[in-house]
DNA sequence: ATAAAAAATGTAAACATTTACAATAGTTGG
DNA sequence: CCAACTATTGTAAATGTTTACATTTTTTAT
């Protein structure tokens, strides 16, 4: 049925005279249909049928105080775990019936704040937020607004907002243990230069195993950008033969293991190489990547429900939730 | 600034009062401050920042009849050109003040349809549509509405609906003339199963050039998924052995190299590949691809554009733009 | 100084719904 | 058959803007 679309002026008020109920039947019928006699439900949805009727989201906005929007705000589209978790949020949305707005910051502060200004100015019911980078000026803005926010991907430490995230400090744990377990001892974690609260998380875990094991923990740092971490690694294994790195993201980790195979170095006999996040590069890689596996679109999707329930005002157990992580084994390692 | 941003409840009255002027002076100093006195103006902007206000977007839209929001239809979000055009739409939508609204097909035709109703009902004032597939029931739908819609990356034959795109016919006719050029005789093309009309296009490009040359045509369709196609070329390039290779997307190149290189074909000594998009897909692969660079942000950028001249309903000379394309050489070509 | 024109501001009617409250119709129990 | 409910429907106010039109103020030209 895609006809009638064409000029679609149609308001409530033809709808109401073709079924001769007033304008307020015919919003219960579309609002509250166990309020309306059955009879009169059903011309009311013959006369909505016929005349191709559908209710002007804005207006419904304006009269009901709420959207039924919320707010996406991601740092990037391109990377590929944001695009997995925004399928996740949308696919939900859907089911909900919630409106997505999306908003890119490109991790520019000025364009974030602008960003949570014009998203407060168009009146959506909840907000989501994914960016590894969480300050505490956001999180001071978000508790002091009455919007629900959910956090995505990300932690807040004392646990002040609600979020959806594994535990990074337990799996980068577990992935350096698994290390030291085969007799690994030179191992390297490779993390970004700017200061994300999650990579914080992450080597956190890294150091207590490495600590634990009386190992000296060595983090080195890149950037994101292909064009930059490349030539980083070319340069850093011609002088450095760790015997395994831990990389914070999927992309870091194919560069690595470009920039190893590019030099000869045999992966994984000299060098092992776990990843994180477990996207589709993890398999487009040669060898395949190890890596941990975060469950990026379930993410995304628990995040948007969680979401619907703090917008409904429905009780909540924990709105701190912690999904589960596991780690998926590959060629990059024995 | 980031204050005020709690409970705001501040309506164009609480300005107004506070300006000492009527409402109508506080909406005019928003939307043609031309059109009030300098000192007036001054006062009323004074109020608004003194009171933090921010004109409901909601009621703006209902009165004004617009909604200052675009709908972005796409078929999947973890496409690597897909996201990566959902930057370029967003940057330029931000530049003009549009909300875009992001809604994912999951090319599945029913809550494609779904899809276009909603966003109907949602009083957009254009949409930007991406999808390889586009069916004649889309297209004579799109003409019916009176909203504006301009394609993404996709052209439809009788260009009756505006849209961005390179000349992907012509770039196929190219990349098949410079193999051809170079000796090749055994030349496939790799397209996908589902008819994509954009394909189509693409395919046209490559037997024009197959034909002038006097050589046979060979297409062979997979899909787009790394399970199917991984396992397809694998069994494909043990029975075949062709010179040269010319693959519709990034994705399923990579598998093809990865497929070859797994099976001990050495590219490109045995087998020359060339792809099309020039993602990061093709960066990351090994050997590097070379691939027909299709400007995707830019499509989307300049779609976006092209989108708000006919929301404006700007004159505009050619509603049909067909960006440059160019081939990037790498290692999977010699 | 004054009439006419231009500029600035105000008043009130849209915009298309939802929803509190009022009114009416229908049902039940005595 | 009537009182007292309950179920159904209608009336009208509210939502927060924009904007056509009316009114007032200022400027310009005589």
């Amino acid at each position: 049925m895609i006809d009638d679309l064409k000029n679609t002026k149609i308001t409530i008020y033809d709808v109401a005279s073709e079924a001769d109920v007033s304008l307020a039947t015919v919003s219960r019928v579309l609002n509250y249909p166990e309020k309306v006699k059955p009879a009169t439900r059903e011309r009311v949805l013959e006369a909505i049928n016929k005349l191709g009727y559908r209710p002007n989201a804005i207006a419904r906005g304006l009269a009901s105080r709420k959207s039924t929007t919320v707010a996406l705000i991601v740092p990037d589209v391109s990377r590929a775990s944001v695009a997995e978790m925004i399928n996740g949020v949308i696919d939900i949305a859907r089911k909900y019936d919630y409106t997505v707005i999306l908003k890119v910051t490109n991790s520019e502060v000025e364009v974030e704040d602008d960003i949570w200004q014009e998203v407060y100015a168009s009146q959506v019911d909840g907000i989501l937020y994914l960016n590894d980078e969480l300050q505490e000026r956001n999180i001071k803005q978000i508790r002091e607004s009455d919007v629900p926010v959910v956090l995505c991907n990300v932690k807040e430490e004392d646990n002040l907002i609600p979020s959806v995230s594994i535990d990074f400090e337990d799996a980068f744990f577990e992935a350096t243990r698994s290390f030291i377990k085969k007799g690994k001892k030179d191992i390297l974690l490779v993390s970004t230069r700017s200061a994300y609260s999650v990579n914080t998380l992450k080597e956190r875990g890294y150091k207590r195993a490495m600590e634990e094991a009386n190992l000296d923990s060595k983090v080195i740092r890149t950037s994101g950008r292909l064009v930059v971490n490349y030539p980083f690694f070319q340069e850093y294994l011609r002088d450095n033969k760790p015997e395994a790195a831990i990389v914070v993201r999927d992309s870091i980790a194919v560069s690595m293991i470009n920039a190893a195979s590019d030099l000869g170095v045999n992966i994984p006999e000299e060098l092992e190489i776990m990843s994180f996040q477990n996207t589709k590069y993890s398999r487009m890689a040669r060898p395949t990547l190890s890596s941990i596996d975060n469950p990026i679109y379930d993410i995304g999707a628990v995040s948007m429900r969680l979401l619907t329930k703090l917008m409904n005002e429905e009780p909540i157990e924990n709105v701190n939730v912690v999904l589960p992580h596991n780690i998926i084994w590959r060629n990059s390692t024995k």
